[in-house]
DNA sequence: GGATCTTTTCTTTTT
DNA sequence: GAAAAGATCC
């Protein structure tokens, strides 16, 4: 942090009070030093005083050490700025609608009304309850909606649009959208042609086929389209590019019966959560900014003379426009980083920061189109810089810009000239450079970090700069080690636990997900009602084999020794000490069972929870993935373990990057949603719910939707950024760590990777692992691919969603994978035992995943077919596939007559001489129906007119 | 260089 | 189940 005295910048910052800045203020560049002297400096105005300036920072952490430096600097005492607007967003909301928010309903035709009493819910867990509830009473009142939600793969999703569109300040009225929201769910078809241009450009000088043309290679592969929809060939051309038609072709169609669903939805929805007297944070600033809007008068009564906002790179759209409807003259000033915009999930918009003259008059004209509410002039934007950084040396500051040009795989093209240029370089206050910047790999990541960090501490070739300017040796505490994903931190916080080095891990953290909550839930369990589903993680924690475990669990037949634990475990009487002698007695000491020992102690003292109810809060934790916050509580002289996100505006001597690993960071792959909400396509859905199809409802995909979000960049900006912050949280050194696979960022960073072999013989792994029971009877070896931890998971997994939920079907096809192979099975709910039934009822061979691709010629063309057999029943003289369906609405049967057809062919031409026959297994109601599958001739035909 | 096939992934957290 | 990277074939 800077000394006493402003640098040049910092003080031309402090003093330039009026008019319009945009501060591009770089990491460890004394930010919050600048800005609290800025705003001590306007208080001290003649006529000014704290009421007159608004100060916005995005955390309520923030907002007071903002306050307490102001304190510091200014000549207004605690008590004068205590009730002063140095707020969160949230929380200067909250306060307006506290106060006059009373009618804001109103205005969006909602009878409702805001009061004192109106709740914020915090958890997302209760909201999304809360939000279910709403949807099963809305298919109620409005049947003509049943096919949207048809299409619909959860609700959660749902809800998840509905805050999207909350943070980009689209919501519904009475009987349409809220000022100009509806533009923004209608897409921008210009800015949508420009996009589709831009990724159609043939590559490599034209030689190459465009990216687009490479990505829609899968047209209509992962789905069933209506049969209007265009073929493959039309949609990706016969050029080296997609013929531009498509672009305008994809985009235009009738959304408005989806846009009147998600309207009455959301606005349903408000009504809902009005009548319930809550509000989410979302609905909050919807509402402060509606009332703002409306309400002239109140605006004009609110309206600060000087606002600033903090972090503004993790603005979202609503946030910049309520900072202009706040501001009462153009002595706005915007301070941020566009290089540590990390909460793009947030609906943070990096491109308030980096678009922001335009996106100032943009706003600024849609909030004045029928009424002045930004009354100040929007230009001329005056920029500022901060570019001294008072935390790092040069050669880490240097380092750090090349983040923002790794590679995030390793084809990725990347205009990294560009890029560099859009950096403000900033410059090492400090002359010393002792700066070590290493890179390591090992196959044990975990063990590599660990003991490098035992050879840097005391190891004055890493000296840290003391308080008093004088290098001393590291120890434990000047060590922070970040990474992408709490996973990792946690495991290498039990990694070190073992080894008994002094890591402290700071953050949220899942901790009923681990194994030591497991156990405890097992032993809850056990003690509710003699659950079997809690004697088979114990018995299998203990040793014992799925096959003995099953015969215990028949009999009831439990070892004396668990009887006896249990018995003790009775006479406990709270929760807390249940949980103190399970964790004792199978040594599951150190951090996270710390945590879990106090939530659960905790739940104990504040709640009236029966043992019942621990359990389903302990089961509802599990099925969202709830965190807990855990209290560093190590000792001070411990290193720090952080997920990067976690780490923003802290800074450490030293910092280890670790998990650098291909398969974590940058995460490529994954799903979409069936609804979607995209710039600057709009509001989509990927799938299309058809009556007539078959005279039985069904569910198509939308091709439009579907090469429409082929066309959205996909980017790795962020994931870059990412990189970028955790670098520059770094003082003196900066290891970066990776597993057997580095990955990209790591191979295109100038700088060596080390091969480790970590040697760990400095350390002192504390007792071996001991089994709390002894095992009676004699343990013969499990399957090949049995894993102990399958078991665990799978114990938990019936509890989790209510033995259903998204995992549903994988968890069915799982299941019979497992038992057809003799492989640990222990969760059994209603749908697998209808297939244990069918499969027990089948005598001879069975088989269970068999990958069948069908070779076919079509119109001269090879074409395949493929996908996976789920069971394979052979005798003698037949051969019967079947296929196991879990819900009869997703797909139109000809899809399955088609899928089965091809697995026909396959296993007739694996098995000549038996017949073979095929059918569809409805786990649901058990049904079994015979599939005649078609020719070779009529799948030709099909692929013909589907074309994929 | 394009098509096809295989493998691997589906995070982060504040209000 | 869907998307995207990477490997392999032609």
């Amino acid at each position: 942090m800077s000394g006493v005295e402003p640098n040049p910048e910092q003080r031309d910052l402090i003093e330039a009070t009026e008019g319009l800045y945009l501060v591009d203020a770089g990491a460890g560049t004394g930010k919050t030093f600048t800005v609290t002297h800025r705003y001590a400096n306007v208080v001290e105005r003649d006529g000014i005083g704290p009421d007159d300036v608004l100060l916005v920072t995005f955390t309520n952490n923030a907002a007071e050490e903002m306050r307490e430096r102001i304190v510091r600097h200014s000549e207004y005492g605690v008590r004068e700025l205590a009730d002063a607007p140095i707020r969160t967003f949230h929380s200067l909301s909250h306060d307006i609608l506290d106060e006059h928010g009373h009618d804001a309903p109103t205005f969006l035709g909602l009878d409702e009304t805001i009061t004192g009493s109106t709740r914020i819910i915090e958890d997302d867990v209760v909201e999304r309850a809360l939000f279910r509830e709403f949807v099963g009473q809305f298919v109620d009142d409005r049947p003509e909606y049943e096919p949207f939600f048809a299409a619909l793969s959860g609700t959660t999703e749902l809800l998840d649009l509905i805050t999207e569109l909350s943070a980009k300040g689209v919501f519904p009225d009475a009987d349409g959208w809220y000022r100009d929201g509806e533009s923004h769910l209608d897409g921008d078809l210009e800015a949508f042609e420009t996009l589709f241009a831009e990724l159609n450009e043939p590559r490599n000088g034209g030689s190459r086929q465009s990216r687009l043309r490479r990505k829609l290679y899968r047209y209509g592969e992962n789905g069933t389209y209506l049969p209007e929809a265009p073929e493959k060939r039309e949609i990706r051309g016969d050029g080296k590019r997609v013929p531009p038609e498509v672009a305008e072709r994809a985009f235009e169609d009738d959304r408005t019966a989806l846009k009147g669903f998600v309207h009455d939805v959301f606005h349903g929805y408000l009504g809902f959560a009005l009548r319930r007297n809550y509000l989410n944070f979302g609905f909050l600033q919807l509402f402060a900014f509606v009332l703002l809007c409306e309400d002239r008068d109140l605006r004009e009564r609110l309206e600060y003379e000087y606002v600033m906002v903090d972090e503004f790179q993790d603005s979202s759209a609503i946030q910049f426009k309520l900072t202009l409807l706040l501001a009462g003259t153009n002595n706005v000033c915007a301070v941020g980083d566009w290089k540590q915009s990390i909460y793009g999930f947030q609906y943070a918009d990096v491109d308030n920061i980096r678009e922001f003259d335009e996106r100032l008059e943009r706003f600024a004209a849609e909030l004045n189109r029928d009424a002045e509410r930004v009354t100040f002039p929007t230009s001329p934007v005056e920029r500022k810089r901060l570019t001294r950084n008072y935390r790092s040396t040069q050669s880490i500051l240097d380092f750090s810009t090349h983040a923002l040009t790794a590679r995030a795989t390793k084809r990725e093209s990347l205009d990294a000239e560009a890029i560099t240029e859009s950096i403000t370089p900033l410059t090492a206050d400090t002359d010393r450079d002792h700066s070590r910047i290493e890179a390591l790999a090992s196959e044990d990541e975990h063990e590599a970090i660990l003991a490098r960090i035992d050879a840097i501490v005391g190891d004055d070739a890493y000296a840290v700069e003391g308080d008093d300017g004088e290098y001393r040796v590291p120890e434990y505490g000047d060590i922070a080690v970040l990474t992408r994903t709490r996973d990792f931190g946690r495991d290498l916080l039990d990694t070190a636990s073992e080894y008994g080095l002094p890591v402290a891990y700071e953050g949220g953290i899942e901790v009923f997900r681990t194994d030591a909550a497991k156990l405890l839930l097992a032993w809850l369990r056990i003690l509710e009602r003699d659950a079997d589903r809690g004697w088979a993680l114990v018995l299998e924690e203990a040793g014992y084999t799925v096959d003995e475990a099953r015969a215990i669990l028949d009999r009831g037949a439990y070892p004396e020794a668990m009887v006896a634990f249990r018995e003790s475990l009775r006479e406990l009487e709270t929760f807390g000490g249940v949980a103190r002698r399970v964790f004792d007695r199978y040594g599951r000491e150190g951090p996270t069972a710390d945590v879990v020992l106090e939530t659960v102690q905790s739940v104990h003292e504040t709640t009236t929870f029966t043992r019942g109810e621990l359990i389903r809060f302990i089961e509802a934790a599990i099925a969202d993935g709830s965190t807990h916050e855990v209290d560093a509580g190590a000792g001070t002289n411990a290193v720090t373990v952080q997920t990067i996100h976690a780490t923003k505006g802290l800074e450490y001597p030293i910092v280890i990057l670790a998990n650098m690993n291909a398969d974590r960071f940058p995460s490529t792959g994954g799903g979409a949603s069936d609804v979607v909400y995209a710039d600057p396509i709009g509001l989509r859905r990927r799938t299309v719910y058809s009556e007539e199809a078959h005279g039985v409802p069904h569910v198509y995909d939308d091709w439009r939707t579907d090469v429409l979000t082929a066309c959205l960049p996909r980017s790795y900006d962020e994931e870059r950024r990412l990189l970028y912050v955790a670098i520059t949280r770094a003082e003196s050194h900066v290891v970066l760590a990776a597993g057997a696979d580095p990955n990209a960022f790591l191979e295109s960073l100038p700088v060596d990777v080390e091969s480790v072999d970590p040697d760990l013989s400095a350390f002192r792994p504390e007792d071996e692992e001991r089994s709390p029971f002894t095992v009676d009877v004699p343990v013969p070896d499990g399957p090949a691919s049995y894993s102990p931890h399958t078991f665990i998971d799978d114990a938990v997994f019936e509890g989790d969603v209510g033995g259903r939920g998204m995992e549903f079907g994988t968890a069915v096809h799982e299941f019979a994978e497992r038992y057809v192979r003799d492989e640990p099975v222990v969760h059994e709910g209603d749908d697998e035992a209808n297939v244990r039934a069918l499969i027990d009822s089948l005598d001879g061979e069975k088989r269970a995943e068999v990958d069948a691709f069908l070779p076919l010629t079509v119109d001269g063309e090879r074409v395949t077919i493929g996908g996976v057999i789920d069971l394979l029943h052979l005798t003698p003289d037949r051969a019967e596939i079947v296929d196991y369906k879990t819900d009869l609405t997703r797909h139109a049967e000809d899809e399955y007559e088609k899928q089965l057809s091809v697995y026909y062919h396959v296993v007739e031409g694996v098995h000549p001489d038996r017949e073979v026959s095929a059918s569809i297994l409805y786990t649901r109601d058990g049904e079994r129906r015979e599939i005649d599958p078609l020719s070779e001739a009529e799948l030709r035909d099909l692929v013909r007119t589907h074309r994929g």
